[in-house]
DNA sequence: GTCTATAGTTCGATAGAC
DNA sequence: GTCTATCGAACTATAGAC
């Protein structure tokens, strides 16, 4: 029951679903065509109907991600926004907060969305650039804006090199290497989104303020602040 | 240098050079053993009798590049650890340097460094994880020793999540996407490492410093700790 | 060590029936 | 919208001459 039946996944979803796994454990150039069509269980040539090229159907894969996270963020914001001048702690979780629950929700399929927006993100090929600039682009802006509402002091450069700090741990944990756990011989073995939130925005803030004193002093010098010891 | 002749490039290096450059812009699925030799100006049955498969070329890349950036952390930390209690931004900035001035040494390959450590630590399939934990491991935990030694009051497993949070950003520092000059109009264009370096050191210091206070309160709650706004 | 030649698969994409 | 069939190219890997 193709048409109109709510508990049948559909075709087109069925080759996104399974693109979206393919591509993010073996790679765009590892995961074939012929593999996501098997996986998917539709005919090969129904996915170039749908999807037209390799290229189009990763576009899509990305596309249909992007498109929740940045509804979520872009209503955080909002809500933020509407109470005055937000806490920077506060925009620093409206922006990971999307994506990493999203990471970790593996019965939706989480697993494989982190893996391929980690790929993405740090990709510097033509493609990964080209998808994040489209699809990534405005809500960064957004974003960095409300660094430096929540952080006065903090110049348009800073801000923009603390928000991709914060990307770019954010990314390191949604990676689930399993790095954590190995080095810490079993301790960490972290996998609640509001746990690991709860532990990297402080992490991350202070780092953002430091942005604001260090940033005062130009771009010279290693700054021995050494409070401590 | 096989034959002795110093200025000749060999075969078995200019595999390793080829390898490098095109599973950093091609990944490891897009990457063929064709193309390597083609662009080492090998044959192509030559690729498989130095290093037998593609995956045991893959290794032999990452072990060359490894071998080098750790050999070059360990002597910073020596160099620390012999003048008493390392200071923490020493330790963090021994920890980076190497890698981050080796991924933006373009001369000696470090665009194509970069790339292929950044999908290599960022990695969860099983490839990448066994060379990770291979070759990373051991140095791993002694920088996580050096920074409790340097930062008192650091638990076990906020050491290790501080340490991958440093990895986390100075993989995204090195993947070069480019996105800090798109999101700045072109202000930030930051190509030296020292400069990048300097500004990425107090980030992470800073937040390595508040996590000793929000690890205190144990694993819950958000720690709003607001001291601005 | 370096080569040619090739076996045996698998690839992306399309044409055309239904 | 879904299928079969297939083209032409690219793939990893190996056998064997030199």
């Amino acid at each position: 029951m193709p048409q109109g039946d709510l508990a049948h996944k559909d075709a087109r979803t069925a080759i996104l679903d399974a693109a979206e796994r393919l591509f993010a454990e073996l790679g765009y150039g590892g995961a074939s065509m012929r593999a996501i069509a098997r996986e998917a269980g539709v005919n090969q040539a129904l996915v170039h109907y749908y999807f037209d090229s390799k290229d189009g159907l990763f576009s899509a894969v990305i596309e249909r991600r992007a498109g929740d996270i940045n509804l979520r963020r872009d209503d955080g914001l909002d809500a933020l926004l509407a109470g005055g001048t937000p806490n920077l702690e506060a925009v620093v979780e409206a922006l990971l907060r999307p994506t990493i629950e999203l990471g970790h929700d593996d019965a939706r399929g989480g697993a494989h969305y982190a893996k391929l927006i980690v790929a993405l993100a740090n990709g510097s090929d033509g493609r990964s650039r080209l998808l994040t600039s489209r699809h990534y682009d405005a809500i960064a802006r957004r974003y960095i804006d409300a660094l430096q509402t929540a952080l006065p002091g903090l110049d348009r450069p800073s801000a923009v090199r603390g928000y991709l700090y914060c990307i770019g741990v954010a990314l390191s944990v949604m990676a689930r290497t399993g790095r954590a756990a190995t080095l810490s011989d079993g301790v960490c073995d972290d996998d609640d989104p509001d746990v690991i939130i709860a532990r990297v925005v402080p992490f991350l803030c202070a780092g953002l303020r430091a942005l604001v004193v260090s940033g005062r002093s130009g771009a010279a010098g290693p700054t021995p602040t050494a409070q401590s010891s």
